[in-house]
DNA sequence: CGTCTATTTGAATGTACTCAAAAGCGGTGG
DNA sequence: CCACCGCTTTTGAGTACATTCAAATAGACG
């Protein structure tokens, strides 16, 4: 078992408990693969059929407005999963897109394989059902965060939710998710420098 | 049955199918309260023990940061659940407070009542995990929105959301929904005036 | 090395906030 | 039923936050 597989099974373990056999069992169901830098591993209207866990790399989940516009609502990056929650578990168009930020590596279980997973090892019902309460609450907190805080402040906070990852993206993508232009971000960044 | 139980029982088979016994104990299980103007149903840090199902009246749900301003997160009418779903689900202390914007009046299930409604008709757990999966979907798409649009827009939206909740309460409770001030939402329904 | 895209910088503009004061409204007591 | 008190809403002026547009600079990649 390869260290990526060992970290997935680590994260389940976190919510539920799974005996070697059951953690076997689910290991044998993913399959791996790799994304070039802006690959894309959803496009919107597409089916949702894996969910990625990542395991090397980075990713965001955005969709493009009327206009075109390209609007980021989450990142994710190692040991996170990446999928569209609605068109996956519903099996219907994606709302979303997702696309790779850098070179990556993941871990996907298909539709298929969750439902065998789901039907024989039957603790994983409890993850998916924490996995989508959790993602529930801490997207709760941050709505109603985000309306209360100015853009400087969302900016911390984005900076500790995804430690490091500032580095590694492009600032575009960062002031999309933020909600605001590049431009602005842009000056953000210098005053924050001229503090230190 | 009075019309206000015709109608929940209506709101759950709109997700899953209940027969005529299973309908009959699920209405057993609720209990009928009463709110006047302003009176709190949860506060927050207590344990949230009910789910209040509106028949009648309003709620908002929000929480009082450091400062000690409060936020509206949303907001329940007819037809609506209100509860903090992390406080009740885990039966940990509530981070949101709910109060009532109207004279009100609910149907409430307490969690007791939940998990024995679980045991004995387990249909309701599918039940449970589209409101929480539905609720997700429908905040990830307000976050995702509110961060692109303007404070005009999304005070449209929540006209189209909310509909004819506007008249029956008070500004201020709006403002805090769409994270503005008082004195500026005042301006934006006085620009909208005078469009016509 | 050259091309394409992303980032930075600056100026002008628009969006939303604060502070202060006046007007409106709802509930309460006389 | 009216008068008053407290809270909400309105109005206006001045300010801060964030955007647009345009142009210059820097980086990434073939």
């Amino acid at each position: 078992m390869d260290s990526a597989r060992a970290l997935i099974l680590e994260h389940i373990r976190q919510t539920i408990d799974v005996n070697a056999d059951d953690g076997e069992y689910f290991l044998s169901l993913l399959r791996e693969n790799t994304y070039g830098k802006k690959e894309v591993a959803l496009r919107s209207d597409d089916i949702c059929r894996n969910q990625l866990f990542v395991t090397k790399g980075s990713f965001k989940v955005y969709y493009n407005d009327a206009e075109g516009n390209e609007h980021v609502a989450k990142f994710a990056m190692e040991n996170w999963w990446a999928f569209d929650i609605e068109s996956f578990f519903h099996q219907v168009p994606a709302f979303y897109s997702i696309a790779a930020l850098e070179p990556s590596e993941t871990l996907e279980l298909s539709f298929e394989a969750y439902n065998e997973l789901l039907q024989r090892v039957p603790a994983f019902e409890r993850f998916y059902r924490m996995l989508l309460q959790n993602s529930f609450i801490s997207l709760q907190h941050r709505m109603t965060q985000s309306l209360a805080l100015t853009a400087r402040e969302r900016y911390v906070r984005f900076q500790q939710k995804y430690p490091g990852l500032e580095a590694r993206i492009a600032q575009k993508d960062i002031a999309s998710y933020l909600g605001i232009t590049p431009v602005f971000l842009s000056m953000l960044r210098k005053q924050e420098l001229e503090k230190h």
